[in-house]
DNA sequence: GAAGATTGATGGCTCAATCTTA
DNA sequence: TAAGATTGAGCCATCAATCTTC
């Protein structure tokens, strides 16, 4: 009979819209991911975001500015500043001229971990856009979107 | 002189590969919106996905079950459920045939605390979606992509 | 010994209150 | 008063160690 395939479908099948939940659950699994791999060089997600912030400015920071650039409250870069300084990869210095204000300088050591937790990023990051393969457009449309 | 402006693009210009930080990023700011929201009805992400799960259930579930279903450790369950017995949404409740084990049941205050919270996260879904537009069936490539 | 749950320590985040300096 | 930083309390997550029960 050879009766014909229904017609093919340009656009694939009405999807239900995306689910919001699903979306954050994704990020969690790539959070994870990088959390693991940064861990290998003994950094977490926001030790690695305070040391990017420095290098990026290429010199020291107030702690205010710093939980600005990184977005988060005041109280938190205390806390992470105190644990960069236990590992040794930051220090406190005084901001010339208001003595309120407290700098976080990175140290030689701390300036060698961000180059290795970059190092580790940008290998995820290539992975990453092998793993989206052709969906790279579309990702980039959805943060559009969401912008 | 008129000189004509380089021929249009029928595909936007070559983007750079979309950063996963970004995309990490952009999870992060949905998650505060329904946390923020959430907490209007005494609730948070956590707490709601335990509800949920225990809704979608249907009957009491074992700790360590919850603990699979909302993909965490066991002792982050642990510590879950006491707070959510202090709010006075479920209750611990033995599980018969296993005294090791221990079952979350929720209370009739918990089943409409998840309604309320399920109100919330509907609605939530559906701003959502409005704001995604035309990038809906983009960002439902990217999770299948990352799936 | 292994499974289920808990406890204690730690990291990361928030908010409210506090202290010092401007 | 206001700005910068810190402290204290609480929530959420992990891991390692422990306790009870299987």
């Amino acid at each position: 009979m050879n009766k014909p395939a229904a017609p093919a479908r340009i656009r694939p099948a009405p999807t239900q819209p995306p689910s919001l939940l699903a979306l954050v659950g994704a990020a969690h699994q790539l959070e994870q991911r990088i959390e693991s791999e940064l861990h290998n060089v003994g950094l977490s997600m926001p030790k690695f975001g305070v040391l990017d912030a420095l290098a990026a400015q290429g010199t020291p920071l107030a702690l205010s500015e710093l939980a600005a650039r990184i977005r988060c409250v005041r109280s938190n870069v205390t806390q992470l500043v105190d644990r960069l300084e236990d590992d040794g990869l930051v220090r406190r210095t005084a901001a010339p001229g208001d003595r309120r204000s407290v700098l976080a300088t990175m140290t030689a050591t701390g300036r060698q971990r961000h180059a290795e937790g970059a190092a580790v990023v940008d290998r995820l990051q290539r992975e990453f856009s092998n793993e989206l393969g052709d969906s790279r457009d579309a990702l980039a449309q959805v943060l559009a979107a969401l912008g």
